[in-house]
DNA sequence: TGTACATCAGTGAACGCGCGTTCACTGATGTAC
DNA sequence: TGTACATCAGTGAACGCGCGTTCACTGATGTAC
């Protein structure tokens, strides 16, 4: 690992990867820019080159998530069936997964503190995954009658990403919530069972199951 | 607000009252005990007395939380009719009106970090919310038809649950949901509209409406 | 009623810590001619 | 091909800051006798 040049070559990228394990390992509240250079090798002043403060390094690596994210959602959209809850479940699950198995950058980008949210980059990404979610959701059809019962797009989207969303962070953060109810795959089992007892409310097609 | 004697005579209020503003103030993340002290007007070694670290004061902050939202779901179930939907959407009501007139509280509460788990107070009130949380959804009837479909009582209670919290903390943390569906308000009324439509699932009740 | 003593609550000075920020610097790189 | 120069990336020492923690202390309070 030891640097053959007084330059690093690559210290950006290098600053990304030991940020991003340093927010997994101990928390997003735990991030300094000086153990950041510590484990880049690299001195402490070194780091405001590329990303001036601790905010801007946390934006890019958030910005980065909801590339991520938001590539998951189209790969896992993409190898199922192209019929609209599939679409649906699909999105959810790829949301879950990437929460689940990033935690500390799902906190990042959700919580949306220490983040610099003029950034280009990062409003740019995020904009792009919450605009997939949201085109998604809006493919479901319609519930029929037309009456008081009729789910907007925007009510519809709203409860079906706060569903995911709370299962996801309470399964993250809250204990009572996995020792009361299971875990997330038991209660996304249940959301396909509720989708197909509501679709009514969620559109007349096929309920896709969840798990 | 001059002290006359030399003892504060109720510190230990005090610094709850204070550490309650500060974290609504600045959020839970800017929460010292230096600053608790000096806004209760004492020196800073003072408030060691009465909870050992900043964790003891926070986890006291959040066993009260809880105490409190307890006690506003009661309120909410007593004042409504006693018909188990109403009594669910009572609960979920209580709950969501909490987190958004307690944003900073209600993080601390569920986020779980900078608490002490272990702390009595903290976990009995914790279990009594859930317990009563999940007391709500037990009651609300079974899907008759006791096929794949039916929903357990940790599914449904479970999904309750997600849908609840998913909606509190997008509206609290995350600009891009609210402006994307509009608020919690807009969620919770069309949550009323599909549980009309989904009470196959989510038992064969009046359906409660959430406005 | 008074005295002696233990206990408790709050003081304030001191310590070490890691942080972000600044700054003059130096080594490396690229470019103009 | 060489030279001169500008620009950039990283250095390392220094600064002030607020934090938690410790500790000997002192004022107040309660209790035993």
């Amino acid at each position: 690992m030891a640097r053959k040049s007084y330059h690093h070559g690559s210290l950006r990228e290098a600053l990304l990867e030991v940020g991003e394990a340093l927010i997994e390992e101990k928390g997003v509240e735990a991030f300094t820019l000086r153990e950041c250079a510590r484990r880049a090798g690299v001195s402490h002043g070194a780091p405001a080159h590329h990303f001036g403060d601790a905010t801007g390094l946390l934006s890019e690596l958030a910005a980065i998530g909801f590339e991520e994210l938001d590539a998951l959602m189209t790969r896992y959209r993409h190898d199922g069936s192209p019929e609209p809850y599939a679409q649906f479940v699909a999105t959810g699950r790829a949301y879950l997964d990437y929460a689940l198995h990033h935690p500390a950058r799902f906190q990042l980008m959700f919580r949306g503190e220490k983040l610099r949210l003029e950034s280009e980059r990062l409003g740019a990404a995020a904009d792009r995954t919450f605009g997939q979610l949201m085109d998604t959701l809006s493919r479901l059809p319609r519930h029929g009658g037309g009456g008081e019962a009729t789910l907007t797009v925007d009510e519809q989207a709203g409860l079906a990403w706060a569903i995911v969303h709370g299962v996801a962070t309470l399964t993250l953060d809250n204990r009572g919530f996995v020792e009361c109810v299971g875990g997330a795959e038991h209660v996304l089992a249940a959301l396909g069972k509720m989708l197909g007892a509501a679709r009514g409310a969620f559109g007349s097609g096929q309920p896709g199951v969840a798990t």
